[in-house]
RNA sequence: GUCCCCAUCGUCUAGUGGCCUAGGACACUGCCCUUUCACGGCGGUAACAGGGGUUCGACUCCCCUUGGGGACGCCA
């Protein structure tokens, strides 16, 4: 048996906790019954992944203590897709399915694509592709080849019946074949789409299960009727829960902190985090809260898992965290975790060149330091009572940088320094005011080391945290004042351009 | 809008037709322990979304309604 998890890492390079939870039922799954856990990095677009984003992945994952097995070599195990002598594989794939008579080309524009689709929503009908690429004839097809027009190959999908998708959890679940469009496989850049790439990729491994999020229930058809056109057998499908936000919607960074890295340095250990992360949908049969991966592991049963979306939700992570601290840990040992996390000669020297000319005494370092090392701050109205603008005004100028923040790509002094500078002057403000608000949420203070050196230092998941947190601790913002700034912000206008518009 | 998935305390969940007057955990809360705080111990508040069936008997099976979520890209 072997299974693998799928990953798409973050522009950002945040590794998701989403991609934790498939991660760890995958592993357990395959290991409980003596089978393999493959992990693969996909990101065909490219718009994703960088060496940074995608080691920040497997550093995370490693770090939890979820390892996985190498798996065959399909264009290595992670990253492929940027080796260009690989995507003659895909292509060679998209070709057989022409001529096998499953595919075709199409030489439809964008433009021409979206405005198909515009017409539809208008008709009030499922916007959907209308096959026009069928039409061509033989002739207009190669003619068009030999003219060298842009194209794609798209999957051609019975114009009947309904695909029966046997779930492991779910049971049968039937979706009309009218419900499916007409997939692109191979894009006009030549690359692959995911559902080409997943399915190639699956079978050359020897893939034999695949456990995924819920949100692929839908194109679960394409996939399967993709290994029926190449003749291949199609691994077992399981579709997991996704984990949701307190507002019930699928756990997002826009309302809550999902990255690994950001719950690391807020000083979860590692085996907690797997431990919560084991309680969402799942539970031991024994009903015990407390247990390791290897217990987990022993126990899986993969069919315990309950299908209504857990919302993660900080409060049972914290409580088992602190079991983990005073039942799991020796004094030593307590010692030792937290050297590795800040208390280390390291973290003092990024620290200190900013701390040295603003301490009189070395006592002084500590209330200095304070804020890099705490977690959430304690904040109220009266910590910005003392700025400039008024706190309506803050408060907006806070959502508007965290957005800003949420898009940036470079975590740097400069590119920070940048967007924040380019957002006072969209808003008309002095950037001294409009950074006195920032202060203050991120250090607790405007009396503190610059801004933008704090916010290096404390990184940029605990940033964000901290940027949302002083939203909230002003009140936040209600459901129609938060669509008016959504309004406001995308007429705000362009960012800096290291940073690009990212919703996750 | 169309299709798909889901539905037990505020939250995570146990429950696979009688063991359910629905169990545990977090959070909240009362008392005890304690020079403080925390930990710990013992309690308390709190849920089967609604309506129809099936059955001798439904939290459990079926249908409808409602509610929530997801998918509808040359993203993954």
């Amino acid at each position: 048996m072997t299974v693998r998890t799928r990953i798409a890492p973050s522009p950002t390079g945040d590794p998701h906790v989403g991609t934790a939870y498939i991660a760890l039922f995958n592993l357990c799954f395959a290991r409980q019954h003596g089978g393999q856990f493959i992990l693969r990095i996909e990101d065909t677009d490219q718009t994703r992944s960088t060496p940074e984003s995608e080691q920040a992945i497997l550093d995370s994952l490693r770090w939890l203590g979820l390892d996985w097995d190498e798996g065959p070599d399909v264009g290595g195990p992670h990253g492929p897709y940027r080796q260009s002598e690989r995507m003659g594989m895909y292509r060679q794939y998209a070709e057989d399915l022409i001529a096998k008579g499953h595919a075709f080309y199409c030489f439809a524009t964008a433009e021409e694509l979206d405005e198909m689709r515009r017409e539809q929503q208008a008709q009030g009908k499922t916007p959907q592709y209308d096959g026009r690429g069928l039409f061509l004839s033989n002739d207009e097809v190669q003619r068009r080849l030999a003219a060298g027009e842009p194209y794609v190959i798209r999957m051609k999908i019975p114009a009947e019946g309904s695909c029966v998708i046997d779930d492991m959890l779910r049971g049968k679940i039937e979706i009309e074949w009218s419900q499916v469009d007409m997939q692109v496989l191979l894009k006009g850049d030549g690359m692959p789409t995911y559902h080409l790439a997943n399915v190639v990729d699956d079978h050359l491994m020897e893939i034999t299960h695949v456990i995924r999020g819920e949100e692929w229930i839908n194109s679960a058809p394409k996939h399967l009727k993709l290994y029926e056109y190449f003749g291949w057998q199609a691994p077992v499908l399981c579709h997991l829960p996704l984990l949701r936000n307190p507002d019930k919607s699928k756990l997002s960074k826009r309302k809550n902190p999902t990255s690994i890295l950001y719950y690391k340095r807020m000083g979860f250990l590692p085996e907690a985090m797997l431990n919560y992360l084991g309680r969402m949908g799942w539970s031991m049969p024994d009903e015990r809260e407390k247990f390791t991966l290897a217990e987990m592991q022993q126990h899986f049963d993969l069919l315990r898992v309950s299908l209504g979306g857990p919302i993660f939700d900080v409060e049972k992570l914290s409580w088992l965290n602190s079991l983990w601290i005073r039942e799991n840990l020796t004094i030593e040992q307590l010692a030792e975790r937290l050297h590795n996390w800040a208390f280390n000669q390291e973290t003092l020297l990024e620290i200190l060149p900013h701390a040295q000319s603003r301490m009189t005494t070395l006592s002084d370092f500590a209330p200095l330091a304070n804020f890099i090392f705490a977690g959430m701050l304690t904040l109220s109205e009266a910590n910005f009572a003392g700025n400039k603008l008024e706190i309506e005004k803050q408060k907006e100028l806070l959502q508007f940088a965290l957005w800003r923040m949420e898009a940036l790509r470079f975590w740097d002094r400069d590119s920070i320094f940048n967007e924040l500078k380019l957002l006072a002057e969209q808003l008309g403000i002095k950037l001294k005011d409009a950074l006195a608000p920032i202060f203050v949420a991120i250090a607790g203070t405007t009396a503190s080391f610059s801004v933008m050196d704090s916010m290096v230092i404390i990184g940029p998941d605990m940033s964000r945290a901290r940027l949302r947190h002083a939203v909230n601790a002003l009140g936040g913002f209600g459901k129609n004042k938060q669509k008016e700034l959504d309004k406001a912000y995308v007429q705000l206008g362009q960012t800096t351009a290291t940073t690009q518009e990212v919703t996750q």
